[in-house]
DNA sequence: CCCGCATCTGACAACGTTGTCCAGGGCCTA
DNA sequence: TAGGCCCTGGACAACGTTGTCAGATGCGGG
């Protein structure tokens, strides 16, 4: 008796290829291939026998196949820290909108912060042979990527600069808009501002700390410790970070939240102080508007960020830029109210 | 003189290859691929050499290659409609972790509502061989999956179930939802009560319509025309839908929002009119909960929509679940006071 | 009527990997 | 020392597609 099966590992259910079609149609191999592509030299009479046979058989053209041969996937990946994030959403979607324009698809991965997961799904995209990345790092230092840089994957970082390696990095400028939300501040008359923010090796995070301890210089005053909280972002840090420095003898009349998700948190905690604490969060937040006071914010556009970053990837594809850039988008003050309430002794 | 180049086309740059690698180790192909693919059968000293080959090369195994070859893809397709709604991003993500945690990537696509692009998505997804897809239907005939469900690509549903096709699908108990929602207003002595939702033939949609009524009906109120919108989630058309039904003699004193988007627009209009209007919403919002008042709704667990889809989806893979099956969620409704309001006459 | 040309078609190799199968060599045992 | 077995390594085909190239077919003009 004959063990062995007429089709060792059974696939894709026995999918039909063009060779099934060919028979079918009762031609080439070849002129399948040229029907399902579209290439000239097909008589109309004979284009339609193959269209009925791929009808007939559920033909659907094998890309893995394709990409083999051809050596683009027409596809792209993007490795952002959470799509769960709202920050997120709106600029993986500006991506896809490129990417789809560029005929491309587009393969998503979160990092959750994770350096090495982030090297892992990189890789893991690479294996797959993107023809280009969207990065927004996790870690610091992707010398991982050189190999892949050099065999020709495009590749261009998004919110936070490469780490030591060169490449196009396209970002808010968390500087300037951190600065010019505490200057806002000082302008409404505070001087004791506190600040809370994710962890300094975080590029984003460090520059608006950088903007804070600008914007405070500038206007001569000097930080206290107990203003700043640094690397925390969980709801739970953050409320005891803003607890702690609203108490006290000399607690803080205002407060720069230095993230959406810490923004967020300290709304709460305001909502459950009965003195007016004055509040400039970076990034914007949903519904933003219709909290009494409304949330005063330094936003940056995402979709914009991501839309800028793509476009800057295919013209990579193209071969049209070779020098590495860094692009910096503005960043925008929302006036709604919180920003701007007087210190409050 | 030649014209034809080495390689005709250019390719990724030249990436080494397994031959490559094994030309470099002086050992053969197949010993090389033993090493990528942790397979047993040698000795540490040649392993040692592929190693230093590789590492020298940067080698990455073509995984189009492998694909082709070993006929599994290890990636799944998730079809959503707009990545940008915070509605979906916690789904994508609870979808991606699942595909994780069974060593597949996730490919995902926003459909932007539009069948035919839902359409041509599913099975650009499919050409690229998914071992699996997830969707969230935009059309309502998806007979067009049938040749991919027989060549065996796992198929599940979310949040809509498929049209003309027998498939597994996992959704919310919208009319349920809906039901309680309207019923809790009813409680709280509403009968004029608005609805404002999407266009009918998205299924939602329609089972929230019908919630709407039939919780109407047990109250034994006979429901006006002027009370109810249809196919409209535009900010521009709700908040005008939402001015006429609180407009005229005899306005609504509460209104039921069909979905987040709606709810957030609602909230907008009813901030601005002097007297409270009751609100219920379908759908979470973020910082629902700080609004005065805060904004009541029907919560459905994104998430776990996700989560459980993607659950099936593996198991499918696994060949454990051959019967399609409908598997229904519970909402869950979160009372912060919108929907508690009196009437206000 | 035949030749030449243009148009259409198909055979074949190659893409990079993995599964199958066989060869060679070392080691243990009789 | 010879025989057999196990362990390691490699040659080869195949996956489904596309590029190359040459053959077939048909048509018009000389």
């Amino acid at each position: 008796m004959d063990r062995t099966a007429r089709r060792p590992d059974s696939r894709y259910g026995n999918r039909p290829t063009m060779k099934d079609v060919a028979a079918r149609a009762g031609v080439g191999l070849k002129t399948v291939s040229r029907v399902v592509n579209g290439e000239p030299g097909v008589t109309p009479d004979t284009e339609r026998r193959v269209q009925e046979a791929i009808e007939a058989l559920g033909f659907r053209r094998n890309d893995s196949a394709r990409v083999l041969r051809k050596g683009r996937t027409a596809s792209i990946g993007l490795v952002l820290e959470d799509l769960a994030d709202p920050f997120y959403g709106p600029l993986s979607r500006a991506v896809e909108e490129v990417a789809r324009a560029h005929g491309a698809l587009l393969i998503n991965g979160s990092s959750a912060e994770d350096p090495e997961r982030e090297q892992e799904l990189v890789l893991a995209l690479c294996a797959r042979r993107v023809d280009g990345l969207v990065v927004i790092p996790a870690g610091d230092d992707h010398r991982y990527l050189e190999p892949e840089i050099a065999a020709g994957v495009a590749t261009v970082f998004v919110d936070r600069p490469a780490g030591k390696i060169d490449a196009d990095v396209v970002l808010s400028d968390s500087f300037g808009g951190a600065r010019d939300g505490v200057a806002h501040l000082i302008a409404h008359g505070h001087r004791r501002i506190g600040f809370i923010g994710d962890q300094p090796r975080i590029h984003t995070a460090a520059e608006r700390l950088r903007g804070y301890r600008a914007a405070m210089e500038d206007a001569g005053t000097a930080i206290e410790d107990a203003w700043m909280s640094l690397g925390v972002t969980d709801p739970v840090r953050v409320r005891k970070a803003a607890e702690d420095m609203l108490a006290g003898p000399d607690p803080v009349t205002a407060i720069f939240a230095g993230n959406n998700r810490v923004t967020v948190t300290v709304v709460r905690v305001l909502s459950e102080v009965d003195r007016p604490v004055a509040l400039v969060g970076f990034d914007d937040i949903e519904l933003g508007d219709l909290l009494r006071p409304g949330v005063t914010v330094v936003a940056q556009d995402a979709a914009q960020l991501g839309r800028t970053a793509a476009e800057r990837l295919f013209r990579q594809l193209d071969g049209v830029s070779v020098v590495p850039e860094r692009i910096e988008l503005p960043t925008r003050l929302i006036t709604r109210g919180s920003g701007e309430l007087p210190p409050a002794d």
